[in-house]
DNA sequence: TATTGTTATACTCTATAACTATA
DNA sequence: TATAGTTATAGAGTATAACAATA
């Protein structure tokens, strides 16, 4: 038996979407972590390789954009990876002020290389649920920020 | 018609239930900050509240126990909670190390008033949800992170 | 005038390590 | 020895405001 471990009562929180989507999301992150951690690829540095990979050239605001942050909250990000050798930023030849971002040889196979351990991760996380209950889980999280 | 506004690729990232998870939990985390501004109250401010209202007397490290947190990270949150006259750190007459933790009258008033804020924040939230859809997705949820 | 990138700055959230007072 | 609370510190992640260069 458990030596009188105390419950802990948590009120309407368990109704709440928000608290659920909190929950389920710090654990997906950690596993993600977790399974990254041989890369040194946090979720938000994995989006970024993703994204420059699949619209090479942007550039950091529209990058921020498609992020949800600000211009200046990417300046660090690509300063981070460009010191690590993943991406470039490229002088753009039909605006002076803009940079162009690219991934480099070194970040394009960082990206393959990690891509098979996120699938992997995703599995694990979706081990709890069924093929239908994944999809219907994205769908209706799709529903709520589409 | 729109003047070709680029809509950004982003490869495998929809695919993924953590992605959309943070999609999904920034939209409904902002929708609390906005609909609980009049209160200064977050959604980590709110869960607080709401432990300590359910678990009256509890200590601190219980506290960061049920919110995923360190002890450490506990004790500035309850500073400021307390500061604001909200929860109050009670001697415990049967361990002298330990704070017990209960709202105040203020603490539980505030609470109270910010409960039906928090309600409609859900039903704004789960607008884009059938009630069916909303049981299914709460229950995925749980599924992830019981 | 507006936009791109940058810097300086600040604030939140979080953790680790070390300390104290108790247990 | 172990636990409760605290402090000092550090690191993400984020934003705002102001600036230079360029559009």
């Amino acid at each position: 038996m458990n030596p009188a471990k105390p419950t802990i009562a948590r009120g309407l929180l368990p109704e709440l979407i928000g608290y659920r989507l909190r929950r389920a999301q710090v654990r997906v992150f950690n596993d993600f972590l977790a399974s990254l951690a041989p890369f040194e690829l946090t979720p938000g540095l994995f989006g970024v390789l993703v994204l420059i990979d699949s619209n090479p050239g942007l550039n950091q605001s529209r990058l921020g954009n498609a992020m949800g942050v600000d211009r200046s909250t990417v300046v660090a990000v690509i300063d981070r990876l460009q010191a690590r050798g993943l991406v470039a930023r490229k002088p753009s030849t039909s605006d002076r002020r803009a940079h162009r971002l690219t991934l480099t040889p070194k970040g394009k196979s960082a990206l393959e290389a990690a891509v098979p351990e996120v699938r992997a991760h995703e599995a694990r996380i979706a081990e709890a649920l069924t093929t239908e209950e994944r999809a219907a889980l994205l769908q209706l999280l799709e529903k709520l920020a589409p």
